[in-house]
DNA sequence: TTGTAGGCGTTATCAA
DNA sequence: TTGATAACGCCTACAA
């Protein structure tokens, strides 16, 4: 990676000139031939062809194509911190399925970047001495930013000014690039409205890592964003503002952590929220390390609507998100953009569904 | 990704050379302050980076870079078909981890690519016409192939060919380049033994995807490695070759369709191999479909080691790997290829993993 | 310590 | 229909 002999092995592949020189035409007419892009007469295609077979050409180098060109196709996809943690969700599974398979459609491909909090600011010089990398030296046409984990926003000014193409999936809204989301608020009003109907008062909240309080003017992320609903639907449907516990990732473990301090209190809450599936399966652990009963002692509801194979017939109740296509839609937009259109944003629908995991409250 | 125009919008970015005539010295001296890869007297670096920063000057393309340099600090990951399968493998969350981590550390980046069966003869003289992608068409270093789904072999020649640097994860092995691995045959035996030493005679095997059948010569991969072995030990231990099905993919889904087919037998066996975690899953929720208590009526064991979250208290009986390790290492070795080292094969340690899924066969 | 020259492999443009 | 020319933006001998 930091080594640069191009002197390999034996004599160097063979380039485009080396084919023309064998065929006899000009380097342009071989390129013609070659990419088929251009009026070439059958038989000097043919020649060509014949000669880049003789010499093992094997297609025109993709990064001088790509510096030639102006463009790699290489759409990058930000994820958080660590990779791990990014795919032990498993929405960023099925979101990077419906990304790249319509990325790819279009011949493009995907660049995992996992960016460490401190990577971020590529906004100055840039001259960032060794091969950092850090985005700053990744050859990319667009990037999509999730905004679960990295605060997308500190990444921005950087990216644009290096006429990178940004697309952000789940906000923040106000960044003035094309946005994917769904209603985050509605679905956590629906699951609140579920719950005050089963006659819950007391309702316990896990909500996702919060990230850094919004200090500047822009808009919260996820978390936020369904913290607030989800404050704001308690008070107004069961009176009580609810007890809130943040996760530190979003993992099993963690849910279970945040859980087990709500529901080890001395009255602990009839009801559980999560704001993932992943941290409600951790919530569904901790109710039954304790011995009670789901739904019979405590309810409990996630968000997303993530497969989470439970055994026994158990159903999480959730909200449900089209998270694939969320993934193809985000890439719509990038295509979209990169053509030089100025796509809009898009909410996708999302559904309320009532699993076995959520019943009237025992105070009842 | 079709489009390849570059006068975007406004003025084009400033480049080494528009800052090199601002700070009024060469080319090659702007390009030594910037990258501070050279002598150069403190003031004019301080003149240089002034007139970068007057410009807006945001570093050295890394398109540029990597043609001049020949490297472009991309390592692909070869995944099969959809990302979505990938991922919905824990493993390949925790593999992909590890690598990523060790490449980003040594300044590369990774490349997500999925195979379509289709696209992967990159050996002719790759005049695919239009864009079409399947390795062709991408800038990388080096890639990495993982066995499970993807027919490695048919891409190494056309890698190869190009100079790019290849290791493998998980076999074959008699691919002629270095490859990072685990003893198969000696975990399914210890898995084996485990059931034979607890009296099960009666053994059914639900196994990973197969692939094609092994015509050329080729070692075959993970799947029939741990599938030869078990029935090897099978019939040196129980005295009966046990039953084998097939689990069309790596879900939980497909285990369990597979092991309803065990369990549906007139006489069911009464204990499950399953060649990974994620169909022993599959296993689990089959017994409990049926009513049978594991591990009183059916022992059900797995393979990887990898976190199940089962509730319940239920530990499966598997065979832990390192998976995050494999992909460490799977770096390092792609790390020394490209440094010119010519790196052996590295076999990472197991250790069988006793849990609560398996008990002494109810036939005794 | 700095500048000059040349080229990495392609492809767009224009003229022939 | 083909060919010459000129970049794309950078880096590295080598010379000054």
């Amino acid at each position: 990676m930091v080594t640069d002999q191009r002197a390999r092995g034996g004599r160097r592949r063979a380039t485009l000139a080396d084919v023309a020189r064998e065929a006899g035409v000009s380097a342009s007419t071989a390129s013609l031939a070659v990419n088929s892009s251009g009026p070439v007469s059958a038989a000097t295609r043919e020649r060509v062809l014949a000669a880049a077979r003789r010499l093992g050409y094997l297609g025109p180098d993709p990064l001088a194509r790509s510096l030639r060109r102006g463009r790699s196709g290489v759409v990058a996809v930000v994820v958080s911190e660590r990779l791990g943690y990014a795919f032990s969700d498993p929405m960023m599974a099925t979101l990077l399925d419906g990304l790249a398979e319509e990325i790819g459609a279009a011949g493009g491909s995907l660049l995992l970047v996992p960016v460490h909090r401190s990577s971020g600011g590529t906004d100055g010089t840039g001259g960032n001495g060794g091969g950092g990398t850090g985005l700053g030296g990744l050859a990319m046409d667009a990037a999509v930013l999730l905004d679960c984990g990295v605060r997308a926003a500190d990444l921005l000014p950087g990216l644009l000014a290096r006429g990178v193409t940004v697309v952000t999936i789940d906000g923040p809204l106000d960044l003035g690039v094309p946005n994917v989301g769904i209603d985050d608020e509605g679905g956590t009003r629906a699951l609140v409205e579920h719950l005050a109907g089963l006659g819950h008062h007391d309702v316990g909240v896990v909500t996702l890592p919060l990230g850094a309080p919004v200090d500047d003017g822009t808009a919260p992320g996820v978390p936020r964003r369904r913290t607030a609903a989800a404050r704001a639907a308690l008070v107004a449907l069961t009176g009580h503002p609810g007890r809130f516990v943040t996760a530190d990732r979003n993992t099993v473990e963690e849910g279970e952590r945040a859980a087990g301090a709500l529901l080890d209190a001395p009255v602990p809450p009839t009801a559980l929220v999560a704001q993932s599936d992943v941290l409600a399966l951790g919530c569904l652990r901790a109710a039954s390390a304790r011995g009670l009963d789901v739904p019979g002692d405590v309810s409990v509801a996630g968000f997303d609507g993530v497969d989470l194979h439970l055994l026994e017939g158990t159903r999480l109740t959730t909200v449900e998100q089209p998270t694939a296509r969320k993934g193809q839609v985000a890439a719509q937009l990038v295509l979209a953009a990169l053509a030089g259109d100025r796509p809009d944003d898009v909410r996708l629908p999302i559904t309320l569904r009532i699993g076995t995991t959520t019943g009237p409250s025992p105070e009842r």
